[in-house]
DNA sequence: ACTATATTTAACAATTAGGTTAAATGTTAA
DNA sequence: TTAACATTTAACCTAATTGTTAAATATAGT
């Protein structure tokens, strides 16, 4: 958990793109396939890993799994990145 | 360069310990080295991926070699984390 | 129960990443 | 130039990552 895995997750370009798909709207594995020349089984790993993350959630759906994306810990980035910049430089909340 | 080397490069815990290091004073490599229980060969490999990435600068003064912070090249994170969050769905700057 | 479809998991191969020690390079000072 | 120190680079090893194909699991429809 934490940003670590946060950030293993991100540092792929397929799973990043695959964050992507998803900004405009929830999709099936299959449908994700579709957009790679990856097989199936391995964007199902990346999919876990990035699930693993938390950066998607996941329902299944009759017999389709559907993906969503899940931004809420990207917060912890931005956090991170915020705090190592040091904005407390020119006084921007003291 | 871009993107992907970025956060290839946040990705270890190491190489961030290393930038948060060098937020509060810039340090030579012996300095560095110190507080980690690795080896200084292993160190130097931190430091030049972190380097290719932009995400430091060295200067050689005498037998020493100082690395400072640059903090420049986390804008492309930041925004392409806002961009993936899609602020774009209350009413901020459209 | 059988078949078809969607997705994941297992087993394996190839590549990449991170660590170590030893050798090489650069700099200073005697 | 030689010695000492700081740092990097090379050679090597092991573990982790990513991809593939084949098998397993889950669901729906007949």
């Amino acid at each position: 958990m934490g940003l670590q895995n946060t950030l293993k997750a991100l540092s792929d370009p397929i799973r990043r793109e695959i964050l992507s798909l998803l900004k405009h709207k929830t999709m099936s594995a299959g449908e994700i396939v579709d957009h790679f020349s990856v097989t199936g089984a391995s964007i199902s790993r990346h999919l876990s890993i990035l699930k693993e993350a938390d950066l998607i959630r996941d329902t299944r759906e009759g017999k389709y799994i559907y993906y969503e994306l899940n931004t809420s810990v990207l917060e912890e980035i931005m956090l991170w990145i915020t705090e190592l910049k040091g904005e407390d430089g020119h006084d921007k909340n003291l």
